[in-house]
DNA sequence: AAGTATATTGAAAATCATTTTCAATAAGGC
DNA sequence: GCCTTATTGAAAATGATTTTCAATATACTT
């Protein structure tokens, strides 16, 4: 039975010895029902219309909670903002970015996680993450 | 034949109506010998030994032209620093990042830039380029 | 070589995202 | 309720990047 995000991050609060707020509550639930890649500013923002009370610093507080909790994780496209997406438990997926639209699709390679995982400890590095991004036109960009 | 980065930096600002400077000249060249991965800010110290008279604006104004150029590529690791580093004509290369010392080790992998290109096909993409970087431990910091 | 138009430079200021500070407030245990 | 400690929100600080602008250099044109 696998845990909620939720959960996870309670369990995570919990151990390091953190308050439950209704703030972090709020922040949660709107990154759990949100599109993946928010940016903090996006998300503040987000959160604004229904919370206006929120600050920013604390959905910045929070987001790196998330990220530290394992529930999300940090990504950074070419623009100079840290993004956060969602992390399910065990899944792993990479980008490919549109440069013209700024489209992202998400895509899963089983295969090229296997040659990264060679690649890796021919080096005698033991990988515990990896960031692949594939830059390029979408489909519609195409000229 | 190979044309050398300086003659590749030449007909793009040839191309772009750029004029040659000294100031140009001077950063070109200490890009071109020094190692991989220098920031902006690390170049404009390495220059200010020799050359103090030069600014940090042009500094940062010149690697942004290397890499429009094509000779350079921006690279983002973690911390908040954009970095360039070398792109010689036609080679691609990936990195290894050890997040406990910081060392970067350089691979090649041609089987995986094949399956990056199908999996872009397969969404309809037309990849220009691509970034992957795999974090871990590398053999002196596994505890 | 001088004149002219335009690009470039360097210093300082502006910008932008992120991070920290700090007084006020809230949470959880007693 | 009382006390201790964590959290919040606003504002200020930071740090990297980018822009501004007057002075200067470059490359044409004559």
């Amino acid at each position: 039975m696998k845990l909620s995000e939720k959960q996870i991050f309670q369990s995570f609060a919990a151990a390091k010895g953190l308050k439950s707020t209704r703030q972090r509550d709020i922040i949660l639930d709107c990154f759990l029902s949100c599109h993946q890649h928010l940016s903090t500013e996006e998300l503040y923002l987000k959160l604004k219309e229904s919370h206006p009370r929120i600050g920013f610093a604390t959905v910045y507080r929070t987001l790196k909670l998330l990220a530290e909790s394992g529930i999300a994780r940090e990504i950074h496209f070419g623009d100079g903002q840290t993004r956060y997406e969602h992390l399910h438990a065990g899944e792993h997926h990479d980008h490919l970015v549109c440069t013209r639209c700024g489209a992202i699709v998400e895509f899963e390679n089983e295969t090229i996680e296997q040659l990264q995982s060679e690649v890796a400890s021919q080096h005698g590095f033991t990988i515990m993450n990896h960031k692949l991004e594939l830059y390029g036109f979408c489909v519609n960009c195409k000229s």
